[in-house]
DNA sequence: CATGAATGAGACTTCATTCAT
DNA sequence: GATGAATGAAGTCTCATTCAT
């Protein structure tokens, strides 16, 4: 679908010093909220290099043109999204007993909902762009497939378990389903949908996925609602 | 997230004339493909009117703008894809008895997926242009709407005679399994994210969403795959 | 030498109304004096715009570029200085005898001499901008060679004829007396070099290249000089 | 023709330590090659610096601008084209007789070609921006000055003499000749108009020069062919 | 001397939209 | 109804030059 320019791989000078990397680093800062309150299109350079307090050369100085830092953002922005979780021993519960799968699918549909709902508006953003920026796009890609890759393992191995549907493809389950929770948080965190309540809607998009791949719920230790 | 004007409701002058209906129309026709090749941003006017064999400035008695046309071509391919079947009886298979639940599930996703792919190109073209015009994106959420509200029946019903999970929240449940539909079809005809067997893949999508309500495949009557 | 891009050689439009055709010829009318006052490089579109009293705008429904419209301009002076003498019978004198090859080769240096001091502006813009736009350069070398051709062919024939020094190289000698009459034209009518009479410098060029291939100047009918 | 601003005649401080010198020089030798590949307009003074090794910003320790430079560059170069010949005794044959005038033409000729050659790049780049630095066309005027003063001496001594032909004007002999020269070696060694053997094409532009003075050859001692 | 960050004037260009014919 | 000429706002981007460190 999107049809942008090859995009010339080279940025126009890495900042040799340490000023020229602040200015840079201001630049960046700026632009995101500028593109969350404008959007891609209505947004201009003039905004952000006044919102950065720099003349408008200097941008230039730093970045090719429009697209190339909003792809910046967007890829950090997308890295961000698909960067581990920070607790260590997330796989243990507070007991330190091994969590179920419930509880691991659970907590990763957590994790998702979470960093989507806080970064809501430059999300909408991404999936504007990446709709006529290619480069955009093939970030916004490559988190689906690497969700979809986790995902698809997953199953491979609860199948071979005996524990999820056997009669559930891996490959289109994975896809599916990661895009069931990635909609999902784009029409409840960004289109404002409905309101759902946090904890809830986990809750519950946890249910559906795992009932999809034909997962028992674990029979004890269940988990208590907190919200 | 869209930020558009308001829009002006009133188009300028519908055609009285014969011949104004058909120019009309004939600029209807040519725009869609315009819009499929270059997308939204990079169409131009003047493409429109050129394949419709008409003068630039024509173009301006039918339409009031760009944005105009368009909505008026998303308009009607959110009606179409959230039009009932051609074929009567739709809920009769074959021997003329009720389908199943898991049968009427597959046949709504075959459905949706057919239209979808037939018109792969435009249903891109909406999810773009649905970031920054409020009124496709109202088309699109009202087809989201249409089908979460269907569903959301069909859950409560399922669960009121005990054949559905009750623990599934049915509206949650609706916009998720909604989305998963489609933005799956989106990720599979839009985007290639892989190629699947059709039949395969609306198999697979309905064996999710029945596994995912918590609803029990039908132990007779079982469906052979067609392809 | 000229480094430019290949030249997209389609113009925009070409004017389909009489209306259009004015406009067009309107600017072109205005960009000459325009070129000729500011140089290529300092004339702006407003300038020319402006001055055909058109908008901005309407300039690029006819011209692609500053480029383009100099290289129409380029072109047809180019057109005109090779373009044949408009008086017939040139070969004739006023007696109706046949003129000398002495006199036919005056001709020449008069009508170009003529021509470039009528247009001495444009000619130095012409030779200025045929420096990095490879299409004017091209018009100009084809100038060149327009001339050189004729040359060429006319001193074999002397030289067949006896009439000529069959030690010149008829190739070489064709580039060197054309490039002698367009750079003299260009440093007396252009740079200014030094005020000549006209009808003497015409005669005293005629003189250098008659005497250059070794024609001998006719015994009789000696032309009185004029001025 | 040329339009500059009058270019304020002093320079940003002519380095004082040697290693200042070191860097100036380093900046011209950079620049040459620059303006030849890339011509006056293209080249930006981070091409040259770069090339220089040296940052953008102390460019300007040493050059107000890119005109100054280039002036600099296309000053040396008209200097080395006027320079005498290395060779001493350039007057006397191998004999030690003194070479006939004929000869002396071959030479000036002759030397002025090779060196047209060996720098055919930057001259058309100074062919280029003599048309609108003031400066630099100033410095052109002055190579043909240069010329057409020692041609015009040596036409009316050899008119005294009775060995040239007494209606050619010396004056418009000169610039006329010194132009037939000076395109000539642009159109064949900068434009590629053809290619010509280096000796023949001295020969016949000595020739034509000769020729055209009504300079008789001289009858003994004649020159053989070299190439 | 050297560095490289910062500046900003100013031209080009696009194309949706208007309007006279 | 149809035509296509005319408009002009608006933004992008370049790069020589300045200047603080």
């Amino acid at each position: 679908m999107p049809r942008t320019k090859p995009a010339p791989e080279q940025q126009p000078a890495t900042p040799r010093s340490r000023k020229g990397a602040a200015t840079r680093a201001r630049l960046l800062e700026a632009a995101k909220p500028v593109f969350e309150e404008a959007g891609f299109l209505e947004a201009r350079i003039t905004d952000i290099s006044e919102r950065a307090g720099v003349s408008h050369g200097s941008f230039y100085h730093y970045f090719d043109s429009k697209e190339q830092i909003f792809r910046e953002i967007a890829e950090a922005q997308e890295a961000h999204l698909t960067s581990p979780s920070a607790d260590a021993g997330a796989d243990r519960d507070g007991d330190g007993d091994q969590v179920s799968e419930w509880e691991r699918i659970r907590r990763a549909n957590r994790r998702y909902l979470e960093r989507y709902r806080d970064n809501g508006k430059i999300m909408g953003v991404i999936e504007e762009v990446s709709r006529y920026d290619a480069f955009v796009n093939e970030a916004r890609m490559r988190r689906q497939k690497h969700f979809a890759d986790r995902a698809e393992k997953a199953i491979r191995r609860l199948q071979a378990e005996g524990a999820a549907d056997a009669e559930v493809d891996p490959q289109i389950a994975a896809v599916a389903l990661g895009s069931m929770v990635g909609r999902f948080a784009e029409l409840w965190l960004v289109e404002d949908w409905a309101k759902f309540d946090f904890e809830t809607a986990v809750d519950q998009v946890t249910r559906l996925w795992a009932n999809a791949i034909g997962l028992r719920e674990p029979a004890r230790k269940r988990r208590r609602r907190s919200s």
